[in-house]
DNA sequence: CGATTGACACCAA
DNA sequence: ATTGGTGCCAATC
């Protein structure tokens, strides 16, 4: 339809899944665009991320990194330290920025929500 | 409206 | 294994 939401609802669905992110897991951009079926909209991802500061609903976006298992955008964060504080918070292991056994903490949504 | 940027990912050398 | 360049989508200037 006409409804100018349909563009909110790619944000919104981003959100959902970061959402149901559980503890101690984290996930790349590319899964999540892949599983909107945005395809290889990573990128656009990432600015979901960075609107998620102002939603009213609070999004664990310290759970999602690129998939390196890098905390590329703990920057963005209130503090640079408030990102891989809250992943070692949840069990995760970061060093330099990088997630230590990062394969093991990879959480598929496509795989997770039962797709 | 056109050009640039941005928390990524993939391919080629 | 590492580096560089390109593609995708949306927002901002």
């Amino acid at each position: 339809m006409s409804d100018p939401r349909d563009k909110e609802d790619f944000f919104e669905k981003v959100f959902a899944v970061v959402r149901e992110i559980p503890p101690g897991r984290v996930t790349s951009y590319g899964a999540i665009a892949k599983f909107l079926g945005s395809g290889g909209s990573a990128r656009t991802v990432g600015w979901a991320m960075n609107l998620s500061h102002q939603v009213s609903i609070p999004v664990p976006a310290h759970r999602v990194v690129n998939r390196n298992g890098q905390l590329t955008g703990k920057h963005h964060f209130s503090d640079a330290n408030e990102m891989q504080n809250r992943l070692e918070v949840e069990g995760i292991v970061v060093e330099e920025d990088q997630i230590q056994n990062f394969k093991s903490h990879y959480w598929d949504p496509q795989i997770e929500l039962g797709l």
